[in-house]
DNA sequence: AACGGGTGCAACCGCATATAC
DNA sequence: AGTATATGCGGTTGCACCCGT
């Protein structure tokens, strides 16, 4: 026999939360703190089941919630974020402080995808929709001049429910070689489930963070490397020369350059820097 | 004022993985 | 070791609201 249920199906509620069942949660959760989410609806007082009350906890009551529309900022994060994870709500929601991964996934699909298509960009592969009808295209497409499509089609697409660091490894395809390479290519090693590891390289860890210290300043465009195209919205002389510099470095195929460009998207690499990570 | 279509978002559902028994 | 539930995640749904006709 394994656990005992959870929660008596045929006498929870279901639907809308009301006022007392939330105020139920709410202080019940400020006296004990989250989690057993299993036994928490009855010591509350609660006809729900924990699973309900776990999602109305972390998607609504939360009090570091950031409530309101999404900045320019913050859409330009997902978008970018997305680029790179693909459909990993919860992981995009850890680099936007205050969101929710339901409250993101519902904004891409109801706001950002829209956009994404009137710019004439394909939301699912973030390249240019006659580029994405065309998928043997793809080596000819890694040649286009423009940055922003460069950036757009650096991360790869994650397959639904592929589980990158088993399959790949059960298949052989996976040495610390090919995550270096992957690094100058699409990504198409990036592994989610990693875990991580002390720094790889400090020298590169040195710089990556002392760049992220100075993009702190620049605008969204300019700290994801577009600086010098039309999408900066930077006047500032100093941000505009800074990117000058340092896009040279981003357009060559080595390893310190691909690291960058994950710190143009404010993927700082103390926390997201996949050279440290290793397979498990 | 009534209606219908579009939109946004909270909540549910089903699945994969972790964990207790 | 095997089984069943808990938890967490992404996809989907349903409803309230808005707006144009």
């Amino acid at each position: 026999m394994g656990r005992s249920p959870c929660c008596e199906k045929d006498h929870t509620n279901k639907g809308a939360w009301t006022k007392e069942e939330d105020d139920k949660l709410i202080s019940y959760i400020k006296a004990h703190g989250e989690g057993c989410w299993r036994s928490l609806p009855r010591s509350a007082g609660l006809q729900r089941c924990g699973k309900s009350c776990r999602l109305r906890w972390i998607n609504y009551l939360r009090p570091d919630l950031k409530r309101g529309n999404f900045t320019l900022d913050e859409d330009d994060l997902i978008i970018k974020l997305h680029s790179l994870l693909g459909n990993k709500w919860s992981l995009i929601a850890t680099r936007l402080p205050g969101r929710t991964d339901n409250e993101i996934k519902n904004y891409w699909n109801t706001h950002v995808k829209r956009k994404l298509l009137r710019k004439g960009i394909d939301p699912a592969t973030h390249r240019p929709i006659n580029e994405t009808k065309n998928p043997q295209d793809s080596s000819e497409s890694s040649k286009t001049e423009d940055p922003l499509v460069k950036i757009l089609s650096f991360g790869p697409q994650l397959e639904k429910k592929e589980t990158f660091g088993e399959e790949r490894a059960q298949k052989g395809l996976i040495c610390k070689k090919d995550r270096v390479e992957s690094y100058s290519g699409r990504c198409l090693d990036l592994n989610l489930e990693l875990r991580i590891s002390p720094p790889w390289q400090d020298k590169l860890q040195d710089e990556t963070n002392m760049r992220f210290q100075r993009e702190k300043h620049l605008c969204t465009a300019c700290r994801f490397g577009l600086g010098n195209v039309k999408e900066c919205s930077c006047d500032n002389v100093k941000c505009q020369t800074e990117e000058d510099s340092s896009s040279s470095s981003y357009s060559s195929s080595d390893i310190t350059s691909s690291i960058a460009a994950y710190d143009f998207l404010g993927l700082n690499t103390r926390v997201l820097d996949f050279s440290s990570l290793e397979m498990q």
